[in-house]
DNA sequence: AAAGAACTTGATTGATCGTTCAATCAAGGC
DNA sequence: GCCTTGATTGAACGATCAATCAAGTTCTTT
């Protein structure tokens, strides 16, 4: 098998899913970005929905090295490498002019009775984004207070991101994403206050 | 002009629009559904689009018959009122089996490079939505902080809503649901505790 | 070097899409 | 009875789509 011709055509697809969604990029606008033949994606993939299959798992499985760690780079402190992440997202909302921000999002809402196998991969992506999340919490360790539910906050913030995101997309304003960002940011400082008051254990 | 045909191509596009979305609902699919031919359809609306932005133009202008008077009758209590409304969301996914739950912000994230009239009309159903809020949480007067941001809170609600809604339909479990209103609904106790700390103003 | 497997090429297919339009119909005014 | 107007009908159109396939080329194996 071709891995240079599969690679090529997922990561134009990554984009132009991205860009413009599943069903708004035809097979040929994949084929013109990257060269490649109908003949050969379809040699290498038994068609689009598995291309979109692809992609979903490139995503899930590329999560560390092309999401987290450069968002991560210079950040130690648990607590703000979420803010980093959230940042991540800013900064890919802005340089779009917000136009598009999570794909994994888009993808979701866009796909309303999706293949389940698809559906898996989707809801796979934010169970490590969700993780992720979770982990930053759990090193916080008594910066947040211990009866506080990690799993449950980390929800939240990919509830927050994904909500942020499609109000900036809307109104194709950041503000929208800012200010609901600095929502989350106060709820974080009074978790921080709380646990600032908490007797420490041994 | 005739009203009737128009209603009833707006009515099913309305329902096709939130079950399948915009693009994979096809033409023919409306016209199926409402026993209208599709010269009648091109007579009442200049295209596709046309129907969306009729079909947007009704849900802005339904919200308060449709949306919160039913999740509203006979809850008083202005920040009851809110949840109440979350409710009416939580009931439309568990009714789908999680597959739907709103409508814009799934036509939202889906049209990617909308034109300018349907992403204003996009907009002008959340400002709706941010605003019905926004008068609840003015309506609690005293029963909240008093430098609460009434509107950025509001603008939060329907965040929390919105990314709840994506998890819940992404992991076909209401759980997400119900697990992201519970930390909004922690974090409404407890502005609502720091009102009763504040001194009654004359 | 021979044979066969893996891959590429690009024209082609058939289905489906949104849209058009000439023909038809119903109803009211004159 | 005739004309006008607005609405309806449904066949047809051109475009686009995902997918196919037979022929050709390159790579691998022995």
């Amino acid at each position: 098998m071709n891995a240079d011709t599969r690679r090529k055509i997922v990561m134009a697809a990554m984009d132009l899913f991205a860009e413009k969604g599943f069903q708004s990029t035809s097979v040929a606008d994949i084929l013109s970005r990257t060269q490649v033949h109908s003949g050969s994606l379809y040699h290498v993939f038994p068609g689009k929905q598995d291309v979109l299959a692809a992609v979903l798992e490139a995503y899930r499985d590329g999560i560390e090295e092309w999401l987290l760690a450069p968002a991560w780079s210079g950040v130690d402190d648990p607590v703000e490498r979420i803010f980093a992440l959230l940042g991540a997202y800013r900064t890919m909302l802005v340089t779009s002019e917000c136009t598009y921000g999570c794909p994994i999002g888009s993808l979701t809402l866009e796909l309303h009775e999706p293949d389940p196998a698809i559906r898996a991969l989707l809801a796979a992506n934010f169970e490590n984004w969700t993780l992720a999340i979770q982990r930053c919490l759990e090193a916080a360790g008594q910066g947040l207070p211990a009866a506080l539910d990690r799993r449950r906050l980390a929800e939240f913030v990919l509830t927050v991101m994904e909500g942020a995101v499609m109000q900036a997309r809307t109104y194709r304003d950041i503000g929208y994403f800012d200010r609901n960002i600095a929502m989350l940011r106060d709820q974080f400082d009074l978790l921080i206050r709380e646990a600032e008051r908490e007797p420490v254990s041994a």
